[in-house]
RNA sequence: GGGCGCAUAGCUCAGUUGGUUAGAGCACCAGCUCGACAAGCUGGGGGUCGCAGGUUCGAAUCCUGCUGCGCCCACCA
């Protein structure tokens, strides 16, 4: 894979030609010993910002593209963690891929979240000017809204650049933008055309505070204490105008609620018919008691026999299930209350109070009439409205609806052919369950802020929908009487969200953004919105796409739904509960990449995680160690060569540190190339860390001190070989590293690569993804070094054991289980002699021990030092005790294992094989052990 | 009421299709100013994998039930 040098810009060469000067130990002059966050993420900034490389297309117009597309944050929103996490992961894929070579798009942009926003610039006009919006009137009140989203809107996308998002911010956009306007326009249209839209007076949620419908989704239920009342009804007469308690029928009717004021409004009681209770009464007529009104008792199927008294009020004006019930039955639909929530006129006597005086007076007046039956505390679950909090009222209104039946289909049809996938996958069955039972969409809202319906009347209040503005007074396209108003309502903010992903690209025109980034590639988002927006983008896309060839239509192929960042007590962060941790004070504190990989540390593909400031502190420890890595390559190794390359193209090394790490590194850019292609996000984060910290840093790094100069031994010089792995390690894992953490990778290349003999990329971000290009795994070496990695630890236990200082040289004796250990070992010799600081080596399968000495004894690799009586034999023998204690409890388990006839005969063949090895060896550390013990015994005494 | 998820070391979490000795970070204990890093280095201790059954030669992993916690959906008034 070539380098894109065709992305290359003055400004980026300029800030890397700034960074280090030509010659190589100035590379790192200017790192401190601290990784600093804040100016290196200013700087890097700075330098993407001028290098332009986020905007799509361009020079890298021939490539493949690849879109995302933002979830819009509301404007009135302040980044939160969930935000920081989803930012992040967004930013992982599409810095991922352009370093694939993709030309990658990820539009930004926010929503006007219609009731959201008119509610805080409405709080703040009557806390600042005591005005309300009918005073000031529509048009100034929406200068209000757009002078404050004008002031406010961006703070959202400023926090997520701070993030480090490589978003294309030419192409902004806003869901109540004139382009949005017209794709609006053009999707309602489309839609009234196929006969999908309905205006109807329909039960919908009132929320009397913001005085508009919402839907379903948008509000939330709350457990509240509250009172259960019985009401007692007075039978009239009987179904054949007997008067009440003929044929020892009863006399009242004892119905029960939890808003006794809704009765006001009841047009009947319903009993299951087959109720012996009640059988008797149905047909009856009831005199509802305060209004006088006459209403029926009726048979339905769907009263719970066993709930309550077992007959069930009706209000059907009020109540959800009531108007169901009540259209049934044709019941008379009566509507209580007023915009504000207080009652109309159809309440007599309790017109004009609140809903909460009107329930007090209702009950007092009932209690008077002795026709209050028990009253008893419960609690119970109250719809509530997700931005006012206020008890959503379910009223009869007269609303634009969407027929979403038709829509859901081919969404539903998408997850089942595979055109679109969730990861997790478990997701897939909450969105379908969803679509096949979805209900039609409420699109009306009685705001201000938003996209105005598209819908014009007549003075016979006929409608039509237009995509042109229709001026008043000029003809109904379809009766020709002249327009006289235009609906005064406007959409649902969903209406425009859900086109977001071609609407942002132009649509409904023919623009070559929409040709050619749609449709994106991956979405993610949180799970609270699959219903709301994902579901309804799906429907969108197929709906409004549908000119493209099927498999083109579907928004995106994939939906990630991202884990829910919780508090450190596992609660949802809120504002309410003031558990927040702002993002921004977090970058502040520990930086933007500590930040971006913590999240990622912390959150295992979509499982909720609970979340506390320290948590950043191992990103940022992270962030410093590989900082500080860099800084030592960068001092210690010279100018870095590119690597020779052997007759087989492979890097040609011979010393086995050399050889190790390229073969982690191999192993590496494939575990983690793949991880990130899957998405599996913190699986990658978790590679490179260990790759990073425990491969490259604790043992690499150490391993190849003595082969570069500028360390306390004047006389040494750079090893040019060593400088070159050191040169090629760090720069493809930097490339590896950069999705994650884009800053420091960023700022360390620019160092890099003034340091580096081969031409680098003058910016990471555009440079290309490591392709294993003379790289190989290397069994043997990795065998190797795994051998001397067993003998120095426990060479430094057993120093640590005896009180031996770390750098005085010991004599060590190994005894390794076979001959090919012991080569292995040979190999590995010198290197571990010096990362033991050993003064001699004696190795074989069963080499003379030392007279006295500390020993320590670990899959199957003997440690012996040679330490003349400085033993500690206490600590010695315990040692060997705990040892030889966790082998026989394996030697129980094994032994177990193989003599059940069982085991030999149905287990494979290997994995008995490996448990009679295991036996072997078992037995034979069991053997040892005892006879060290003993010898440790004698030498006590 | 229905659905989904979680329960593994003191804490936060990994643990692929069942298969040698269940891992990491933090915290803890002990020792280190060694020329990258104390935001560090080295070593160590710590888990009957929520409970009870079942399937299997073999279960943290699969199945059933239970308990606890969380989330979503739902018109029992």
């Amino acid at each position: 894979m070539s380098t894109p040098g065709n992305t290359t810009s003055a400004a980026a060469d300029m800030a890397a030609g700034a960074a280090g000067a030509a010659d190589a130990a100035g590379a790192a002059d200017d790192m401190a010993a601290r990784y600093e966050p804040g100016q290196v993420e200013l700087a890097m900034r700075t330098l993407w910002k001028d290098a332009g490389g986020y905007t799509a297309g361009g020079t890298r117009a021939d490539r493949k593209p690849f879109t995302v597309m933002i979830p819009p944050p509301n404007v009135t929103g302040v980044l939160h963690m969930g935000h920081a996490l989803n930012g992040t992961l967004q930013d992982i894929v599409i810095r991922h891929r352009r370093l694939l070579g993709y030309d990658v798009l990820w539009v930004p942009g926010t929503d006007h979240a219609g009731i959201a926003t008119q509610a805080v610039v409405e709080k703040r006009l009557f806390a600042e000017r005591k005005l309300t919006r009918e005073q000031l009137g529509r048009e100034a009140f929406l200068g209000e809204v757009w002078a404050w989203k004008q002031k406010h809107g961006d703070a959202i996308l400023e926090q997520f650049a701070r993030l480090g998002s490589s978003c294309d911010w030419s192409r902004t956009r806003f869901t109540l933008e004139p382009g949005m306007s017209a794709a609006v326009r053009e999707a309602f249209v489309r839609l009234w055309e196929r006969g999908l839209i309905y205006r109807g007076a329909r039960l919908v949620n009132w929320d009397c505070v913001l005085q508009t419908a919402v839907s379903d989704d948008e509000i939330e239920h709350a457990t509240r204490k509250g009172k259960l009342y019985q009401l007692r009804y007075p039978v009239l007469r009987l179904a054949d105008g007997s008067p009440p308690g003929t044929r020892g029928t009863p006399t009242h009717v004892t119905v029960a609620t939890t808003r006794p004021e809704t009765m006001l409004g009841d047009s009947g009681v319903a009993v299951h018919p087959e109720d012996a209770r009640w059988v008797g009464l149905i047909g009856a007529t009831l005199r509802l008691p305060l209004v006088d009104r006459d209403i029926p008792v009726v048979a339905d199927e769907g009263v719970t026999r066993e709930f309550g008294t077992g007959a069930v009020k009706i209000t059907p004006g009020h109540d959800v299930a009531d108007y169901e019930r009540g259209a049934r039955h044709k019941l008379p639909i009566i509507s209580l209350l007023n915009k504000d929530g207080t009652l109309n006129q159809e309440a007599g006597r309790f017109t004009g109070l609140s809903r909460e005086k009107a329930r007090e007076g209702v009950v007092k007046a009932l209690d008077e009439l002795r026709l209050l039956g028990k009253v008893e505390e419960i609690e119970h679950s109250v719809p509530v409205s997700d931005r006012s909090k206020s008890v959503i009222e379910p009223v009869v209104s007269e609303q634009w609806f969407v027929k979403m039946a038709p829509l859901a289909q081919p969404a539903i049809a998408a997850v089942k052919s595979g055109a679109l996938r969730f990861k997790p996958e478990r997701w897939s069955k909450v969105y379908l369950d969803w679509l096949t039972n979805v209900r039609d969409w409420c699109i009306s809202r009685q705001l201000w802020w938003g996209h105005r319906i598209p819908v014009w009347y007549d003075e016979d209040n006929v409608a039509v929908a237009s995509r042109t503005d229709l001026a008043l007074g000029s003809p109904h396209p379809k009766t020709g009487k002249p327009i006289v108003r235009q609906d005064e309502d406007v959409l649902d903010t969903w209406a425009s969200s859900w086109l977001w992903p071609f609407a942002t690209l132009g649509w409904p025109a023919a623009s070559a953004d929409l040709a050619r980034y749609y449709p994106t590639q991956f979405l993610s988002t949180a799970s609270e919105i699959i219903y709301l927006w994902v579901a309804r983008m799906v429907m969108a896309g197929y709906a409004f796409m549908d000119e493209l060839p099927e498999d083109k239509r579907c928004p995106f192929a994939v939906c990630y739904i991202h884990a829910t960042v919780l508090d450190g007590q596992g609660r949802r962060m809120s504002k309410s509960l003031g558990n927040g941790i702002d993002p921004i004070d977090m970058i502040e504190q520990y930086g933007a990449d500590a930040v971006r990989f913590s999240l990622v540390m912390l959150t295992k593909e979509g499982q909720d995680t609970k979340l506390s400031p320290e948590k950043f502190e191992m990103g940022r420890n992270f962030v410093n160690k590989l900082w500080n890595a860099s800084r030592f390559v960068l001092s210690r190794a010279g100018r870095l060569p590119e690597p020779a390359r052997g007759a087989d193209g492979s890097v040609a090394v011979t010393a086995l540190e050399d050889r190790w790490i390229l073969s982690r590194l191999a192993a590496t850019i494939e575990s983690v190339s793949a991880a990130w292609e899957r998405y599996d996000f913190n699986d990658a984060a978790q590679l490179l860390y260990r790759f990073t910290w425990n491969d490259f840093c604790d043992w690499y790094v150490e391993a190849v001190k003595p082969r570069l100069g500028g360390g306390p031994d004047a006389s040494v010089t750079t090893d040019p070989v060593a400088a070159a792995v050191l040169g090629r390690v760090l720069q493809d894992l930097l490339a590896l590293l950069h999705p994650v953490a884009p800053f420091v990778t960023e700022a360390v290349w620019q160092r890099l690569r003034a340091a580096s003999d081969k031409p680098l990329a003058p910016a990471l971000y555009a440079a290309s993804w490591p392709d294993g290009a003379g790289l190989r795994r290397d069994e043997r070496a990795e065998a190797d070094l795994a051998l001397a990695q067993a003998v120095v630890s426990s060479v430094r236990k057993l120093r640590q054991q005896s009180n031996v200082a770390e750098r005085k040289a010991v004599r060590v004796t190994v005894a390794l289980p076979d001959e090919a250990a012991v080569a292995g070992l040979r190999r590995a010799e010198e290197l571990t002699v010096r990362l033991g600081s050993l003064e001699s080596l004696v190795v074989g399968t069963d080499p003379p021990r030392p007279a006295g000495g500390a020993v320590d004894l670990a899959d199957g690799v003997e440690v012996s030092l040679d330490l003349e009586g400085l033993v500690d034999v206490s600590a010695q023998r315990e040692d060997l005790q705990r040892n030889l204690d966790k082998v026989e409890k394996q030697l129980q388990g094994v032994a177990a294992k193989l003599s059940n006839e069982q085991f030999a005969g149905k287990a494979p063949a290997e994995v008995v094989a490996r448990e009679r090895a295991r036996l072997a060896e078992l037995t034979d550390e069991r053997q040892r052990l005892v006879g060290l013990l003993s010898a440790l015994a004698g030498r006590a005494s």
